[in-house]
DNA sequence: TTTTCTTGTGTGTCCGCACACATTTATGCT
DNA sequence: AGCATAAATGTGTGCGGACACACAAGAAAA
């Protein structure tokens, strides 16, 4: 390499051996004052940086990463997360980065705390996951802090717990830039309406904040008035029930102008309106590159998708363990995705990205 | 590592030397045939995997790549792919990746056939530059290919020659998508302008695409009439000029109800308007987040911007380089970045990204 | 038959760093 | 002063692979 500083260099310059350089780059052993600062000083004279190739090679451990997510048979949202922390760990597995995938069902806790449980019996070098069940995750969260195991949670933010980052959305934002692209569409006196298709929204502050965004846009654009209505329903996974919701919905709000939905589901939202015609004329902007929500948008059913960029949340999460453990670099808390805007006419762009895979 | 198969347990399971595994590893000096054959089995039977890091450390060599850019104090444009390449140049450093910046003159050929020749004199491991000018990078690219220098061309694809890879956009949709952009907030009977500030056009292959996929949404969308008006104005740099030509513009085409214009200059269109009302209500659709863009669009003069992702063909390009040279996989010769969609709401996760940039 | 060359294969060193172990120097105590 | 012990520092080996060099055996030339 080009005049790169090695810690023999260090050394020789200092006047001391390797190992004495050593000793003061990592703080181990005894190393007398004066010679701890001329080292000191020589390594910052000469910008030492420590090749981080020999120093993985050298240090030759393992790193144990565990990836706690949703089974993901159940949702196929985080389907696109798993897959982003497996590209990562492809990408580092040279440093000894080693996976073990755990999945929990999605809505049940006492899976969820299982699982963490039987990860602090066995505590790994770093662990991502997302704190979908407040109450659940902070006391996973705070034993793991108790227990120095640098964590990453993604696609929920949570107010507690001091994790190493988050990577995920802006839900407030979100909602601001999909009332932004529902606007587009909206003539005066219409109505729009806020649908979560969701378990109990108690702990689920994400949905909270989007709701808000969303209807901040409206109190901030003075131009037209637009009604909204918020709507939740559970039972999204019962086909006939939400054909009936669905329908109910429809006839009830004949000014309806468009639909927010606030999660991946906005195909499910599409599967259960039988006449197509009866939503004619009426926008939705959706969550998410699914592949049931990617027909959708082709076929015009759906007018945006807005890409919470799920893959990378896995993509980057892994790879900010590896820049805390590996480059033992610091790492933002919070690491906000951008809100991609998808249309028929992009689309192709986002689905299967890392062509070049993602480095540090 | 965790079961890591190493040269050596290759060596042992087929009965001979280290030596002997590597020169069947890189097919160099004599082997027989028979343990030839044996260790290649072998190889395949363990699955094993080259150790990047070691092998890179052993390797000790520098691999010299060479950026050859327009200059970014003449078009800020380029500042993007310029930082995207020195942030990529940050994280294979270690991999003895070292980097020469040129810069030419944006519209002065000779002055990149110079600098071509220059890089020919030295060969380098690894070219990245945009093809602006057609023939003389058509010439360069030739020549590198005679002279085995791997090369990436970023920005503009061009016919003929054999890159290493494209990266950048696809032209022809970037149109496309301009037109959807345009078409959200235009009326039947109104008239949409493509306008290419920029020099001669003849080469510019790029311009021609976006302009036939702009075209070609209009034709293929039924619902309402839209007129489309094509103008080029090369005296973009000459304010008083640009002042001008915009108050003709607008005055002669009460109609017009959007403007497309097909490069990051947007911002040198709506500064060279001085009666800022004189075109409301006109949408307006550019590209890239130029300081000057960003600004526009956040006081809505701008509508959408598609963000090019310039910063990103920087950074891909170089990382290309890099799984070509060091990681030996093979590269897509055509890399499309995606073409994201910019709005008020959204740009701040565009700007600055690559937080926990990208490794391999 | 001896010498020289070719072919095939094994061995050793180095890349930069981490870490264990060896060695030297300083300090305290009798 | 002499010795035990602690503090400070130096040396050596290995991580996995690349590559130069050494060396043996057989073939070709003398």
């Amino acid at each position: 390499m080009k005049n790169r500083v090695r810690i023999k260099d260090i050394a020789e310059k200092a006047g001391v051996s390797t190992g004495t350089v050593d000793r003061v780059l990592h703080n181990r052993g005894k190393v007398a004052p004066d010679v701890k600062e001329n080292v000191l000083a020589v390594i910052e004279e000469l910008g030492y940086q420590r090749n981080l190739l020999a120093s993985a090679l050298a240090y030759n451990h393992n790193l144990n990463i565990v990836s706690l997510l949703p089974n993901p048979e159940a949702d196929p949202y985080w389907k696109q997360s798993q897959a982003g922390v497996q590209e990562a760990i492809r990408a580092v597995q040279h440093y000894g980065f080693n996976l073990t995938q755990l999945f929990f069902e999605p809505n049940k806790p006492m899976d969820f705390s299982r699982l963490a449980k039987q990860v602090l019996n066995n505590p790994p070098d770093g662990l991502l996951f997302p704190p979908i069940f407040f109450q659940e995750s902070l006391w996973l969260l705070n034993q793991c802090q108790e227990k120095n195991i640098p964590t990453v949670i993604i696609n929920t933010d949570i107010k507690g717990g001091k994790p190493l980052s988050y990577i995920g959305q802006d839900s407030y934002q979100s909602g601001v830039l999909g009332a932004r692209l529902l606007d587009f569409g909206l003539n005066d006196g219409q109505t729009v309406c806020i649908l979560n298709l969701d378990y109990e929204t108690k702990d689920a502050h994400h949905l909270i904040y989007k709701e808000r965004g969303f209807k901040d846009y409206f109190k901030n654009s003075l131009e037209k008035k637009i009604e909204i209505l918020s709507v939740n329903f559970e039972s999204f996974h019962e086909k006939t029930k939400l054909q009936i919701f669905s329908k109910k919905l429809l006839a009830e709000n004949p000014k309806l102008g468009g639909i927010f939905i606030t999660n991946s589901r906005a195909y499910k939202f599409i599967d259960s309106i039988a006449d197509k015609k009866s939503y004619a004329g009426i926008k939705v902007v959706g969550f998410d590159l699914l592949a049931s929500n990617i027909d959708y948008l082709k076929s015009n059913a759906i007018n945006f998708l807005i890409n919470q960029n799920a893959m990378n949340q896995g993509y980057l999460g892994i790879m900010s363990l590896f820049k805390h453990l590996v480059q033992k670099e610091s790492v933002e808390r919070q690491q906000y995705l951008p809100l991609d805007i998808v249309v028929k006419e992009n689309i192709e762009y986002y689905i299967e990205r890392n062509k070049v895979g993602i480095i540090i």
